[in-house]
DNA sequence: CCCCATGTTCGACA
DNA sequence: GTGTCGAACATGGG
């Protein structure tokens, strides 16, 4: 479910319990199987410390707490964090489950795709140490786009932006608007963008990034119908620009959306307007 | 019962 | 070795 920007809304949903300290911690080993650490070894690791730091990177969550304890975490398809005041008994879902005074923090995963990691310092994690250059620095520039999209040249261009190693936060449905915006068809061979298309693509990379964060993260605001967000998840869409019908089909192993009188192989028609 | 799901990983294969 | 693709993971909803 959660991609660059609902992952930063998740990340925000923590904020009233740092500088805040960890009274109790509750780990659901009964219904999860903690596979990169143990769930004793987290609630020993920061209970009674203080959460000090939080920070996103792509779709990875860090959390810093008093004492140099990092607790890392990935939502999968279904994870959420969510915070209440009081304290109240987990559901079988909430896996991971912080308590400080008068406030719950709650980690919960239905499907168990996400992934909690735990270290004792000293220092930053080493698994949080190496990730590439997040798509709104300077580093992720149009040079590493197109050494990137020469590299998986004859994979779909769909499948290349789904790839966390060059384009960490980018999910399914970004990956489509991305697409959509820059009037490329989602089955296109990678290392045919080139050019001025490649330009268009760098571009509406860096600008749905920027405005999913701008209208998701803050209070999970709906995008508005002018973006495919809105159109792209049943059959029978229509394409917000074009009226014409939205095809669907798997590309990369993912539900594809795409309007095919906008989405062209690049080379012989002009970018669509706006 | 069937199919689908905003993600990642691993094994098979070209 | 390099790169691509589909299955598997676990669970619920339509």
């Amino acid at each position: 479910m959660p991609e660059l920007a609902e992952v930063e809304y998740y990340r925000r949903q923590w904020d009233p319990g740092l500088g805040r300290r960890v009274v109790d911690v509750h780990a659901n080993t009964a219904a999860r199987d903690f596979r990169d650490c143990r769930g004793d070894e987290i609630i020993k690791g920061i209970n009674g410390t203080i959460l000090l730091e939080s920070r996103a990177h792509g779709k990875q969550l860090l959390f810093r707490f008093s004492g140099n304890r990092w607790l890392g975490l990935h939502l999968g398809m279904t994870g959420r964090l969510q915070l209440e005041g009081g304290r109240r008994n987990p559901n079988r879902y909430e896996h991971l489950v912080i308590y400080q005074s008068g406030r719950t923090l709650i980690f919960s995963d239905v499907r168990q795709f996400g992934r909690v990691r735990y270290d004792g310092g000293p220092g930053v994690p080493e698994w949080w140490l190496g990730l590439p250059p997040e798509i709104l620095s300077e580093a992720f520039d149009r040079d590493a786009l197109r050494t990137f999209v020469l590299r998986h040249g004859r994979a779909p261009i769909k499948a290349v932006l789904l790839r966390q190693e060059r384009f960490p936060g980018i999910g399914n449905w970004m990956a489509d608007e991305i697409l959509w915006r820059s009037g490329i068809k989602p089955q296109c061979p990678a290392a045919r963008i080139r050019g001025l298309k490649l330009s268009h693509l760098y571009r509406e990379i860096k600008a749905v990034c920027r405005d999913a964060l701008e209208v998701i993260a803050p209070d999970w605001g709906r995008p508005p119908d002018s973006w495919l967000f809105n159109h792209r998840w049943r059959g029978g869409g229509h394409c917000p620009k074009t009226g014409g019908r939205l095809l669907r089909e798997k590309i990369g192993g993912r539900t594809t959306c795409w309007c095919p009188a906008r989405q062209r192989w690049p080379g012989n028609l002009p970018m669509p307007t706006s």
